[in-house]
DNA sequence: CCAGTATCCTGCAGGC
DNA sequence: TGCCTGCAGGATACTG
């Protein structure tokens, strides 16, 4: 569920919580997460180093350290939770921070599809899922970029949006609803969509991207309730899950497919 | 190179 | 009430 806006909320939450701290310790116990963690590994790189600062990266968190950066994802269901000192630890924490403010950063994922790497010095450079992601849906000219992305391709233009190395960030809700806004099918070939409707697109993309980090800045204050509470939120959404339920242009019900293996809601009178 | 599918993992909803 | 099944999906390995 975290994507851009969702990791955007996150790295401005990490900014209060951790930002300027320092490590005085690291616990947890070796856990098979999306790529292997090692606690005792870590805690002997980070530990006594000063956090200067928090990146972010399509979906990826960087966590800049004196002397490396610590890489974060958050897979499906990871979160931070920002604790007092000793108190007990969620269910599917993998991994605890000790703080020189007397809290602690918890890093806790069910369903382990995310992790935290120490990337070291230059390991940003040389990481390989770094360097294999696409533009910043924000950060650069979209408008511009997309036609020549899905230029001669021919898969359906959500896998594209999906597709981390062409735009990095966006995931199965926000490409759902910039597709809806856009008024394009999900399933039509990328290649086939005309460069005026595909930069209506980039506009929809953006916008909804937006509209949805404003909409956790709102909710910011709820940012790593050691209770569960996520620092997500539900924004208004248009499309996404909404199966059978009528479409807010047109009245008529959304049909349901699933395009590269995801269920996508979409309305067949007004997306073409 | 491109497109499509399987895989990892746990929690939860729905059906019976 | 309780068990079972299927679904949720981000990234990537794999197949054709």
């Amino acid at each position: 569920m975290p994507e851009l806006p969702e990791v955007e909320t996150v790295r401005r939450g990490l900014g209060v919580h951790l930002g300027g701290r320092r490590v005085v310790g690291v616990r947890g116990r070796p856990v098979q997460l999306r790529r292997p963690l090692d606690p005792e590994h870590l805690g002997q790189r980070v530990t006594g180093r000063r956090c200067l600062g928090i990146r972010r990266r399509g979906k990826y968190l960087l966590l800049d350290f004196e002397g490396g950066v610590l890489l974060g994802h958050l897979g499906m269901t990871g979160r931070f939770a920002r604790c007092e000192s000793g108190a007990p630890p969620a269910p599917h924490t993998h991994l605890v921070l000790e703080l020189d403010d007397a809290s602690e950063l918890h890093f806790v994922d069910p369903r382990r599809f995310g992790f935290l790497t120490w990337l070291g010095e230059h390991g940003e450079a040389t990481d390989p899922a770094l360097a294999k992601l696409g533009l910043e849906p924000l950060g650069e000219d979209l408008v511009l970029a997309l036609p020549e992305l899905v230029r001669g391709r021919r898969a359906p233009i959500k896998a594209l949006l999906l597709d981390q190395r062409l735009v990095a960030g966006i995931g199965n809700i926000y490409a759902t609803e910039a597709l809806w806004r856009a008024g394009i099918r999900p399933g039509r070939p990328g290649g086939r969509i005309a460069r005026r409707r595909l930069e209506a697109l980039a506009g929809a993309i953006r916008a909804v991207l937006a509209e949805a980090i404003e909409q956790g800045g709102t909710t910011l204050r709820d940012f790593a309730r050691p209770d569960g509470g996520s620092g997500y939120f539900a924004i208004h959404l248009d499309a996404y899950g909404r199966q059978g339920e009528p479409c807010r242009r047109c009245e008529s019900p959304l049909a349901h497919t699933v395009i590269a293996g995801r269920t996508t809601a979409w309305c067949r009178h007004c997306q073409r």
